[in-house]
DNA sequence: GTCTATATACGGATAGAC
DNA sequence: GTCTATCCGTATATAGAC
């Protein structure tokens, strides 16, 4: 049996991930992918028909891995809040220290597609409906918080992990620092955002 | 004498403006631009010889708005730090309730060109020399936090700010929102900012 | 399955009339 | 300055040999 990763099909769709993640749908050309696969160009649509049905794939793969970070920890009953958001944090920044393109890829390909795709994976179920977001809604309450204010609380936990991602080459100018700096940076923040997100929710 | 946006020149460039911050530099076709105008393709290169020109020309001014936010406030003698920091949380969230596209544009197009452009428009010093930044060391100071998480200080203020405008599409999916309702939550985060901030600034 | 060669379409840019 | 018509390079996709 071939491994995975090293039969053509497999080839193909990890240099179009590669490729597509850092250029984008329309800024890639398939022969870019077929360079990087090292295989002709003709094979790609063999293999995929098109480039619109292996962008998809890529995208559709993309979304399940990025939400892969969420669901494996959301809804363990056993576990803490607490426990629940440093597994979170952690979690999308080793994923991300090693794939730093992913959001950025997702956020700008969303533009063309609106929430059709967001639908499709049930991101919004998966969040709102989750034992972690039951939990959260309790420690506002304890906290004397309006529930009202739970968009903001996840919109900040999740840009405190995501945005510096995103807003990569800025924040490496600004800081004058390497890659190695910048994500050894990451690494600080598996431990300071649940302490900053608990000194939001203990704040006046 | 003619008002300015109503010249043909004008009318291109705010069409260049609309269409490659909403599709990037990679999906925008010039016949776009031309549409969207008004106007015949071929002036399009008659008043700015090529795409590229045009885009570097939008880019930069898209750059200089942007930009416009901090320096306008960050080097004020007179006002506290935290004066400052709402109104530059103030000036931001009203510039981008307007244009929301804004962030995203810059960020997935600086994908391309890394670094040069941030030299160019001098964003590092902007930042990291202002007054704004040496107020908000002594604050650190102050609470006894560590000089070194300046950077990740930074980070929060700007992605606090700037990021449910890049994932604007997720958030609205998520919390089941419109778009003036997603407005209107931005607006309260003009309060809602500086004050997680200070709580964090102030947390042990 | 994999290649070379080629068809076809599309997008940026220009020539030239008005 | 503004238009129509067109050129030409490039990118996707397919035909057909091996």
């Amino acid at each position: 049996m071939v491994a995975k990763d090293s039969s053509t099909e497999e080839k193909i769709k990890n240099a179009a991930r590669h490729v597509f993640h850092i250029k984008g749908y329309a800024g890639t050309r398939t022969r870019d992918i077929a360079e990087e696969a090292g295989i002709n160009l003709a094979l790609l649509n063999y293999y995929f028909r098109s480039k619109e049905k292996l962008f998809e794939i890529v995208m559709m793969e993309t979304l399940r891995d990025f939400l892969q970070s969420l669901t494996s920890v959301f809804n363990d009953m056993e576990s803490s809040f607490e426990t629940k958001l440093e597994m979170v944090v952690n979690n999308y920044i080793t994923l991300l220290v090693k794939e730093p393109e992913i959001p950025l890829f997702i956020l700008s390909e969303l533009r063309r597609n609106p929430t059709h795709l967001l639908q499709k994976m049930n991101v919004k179920e998966i969040i709102m409906q989750s034992y972690f977001v039951k939990q959260l809604l309790e420690v506002m309450e304890q906290n004397k918080m309006a529930q009202k204010d739970l968009l903001h609380l996840i919109i900040n936990i999740i840009g405190m992990t995501i945005f510096p991602f995103v807003a990569k080459p800025i924040f490496q100018s600004i800081g004058e620092i390497s890659n190695e700096q910048f994500s050894a940076m990451m690494e600080e923040r598996k431990t300071l955002i649940p302490k900053w997100i608990k000194a939001i929710l203990t704040s006046k």
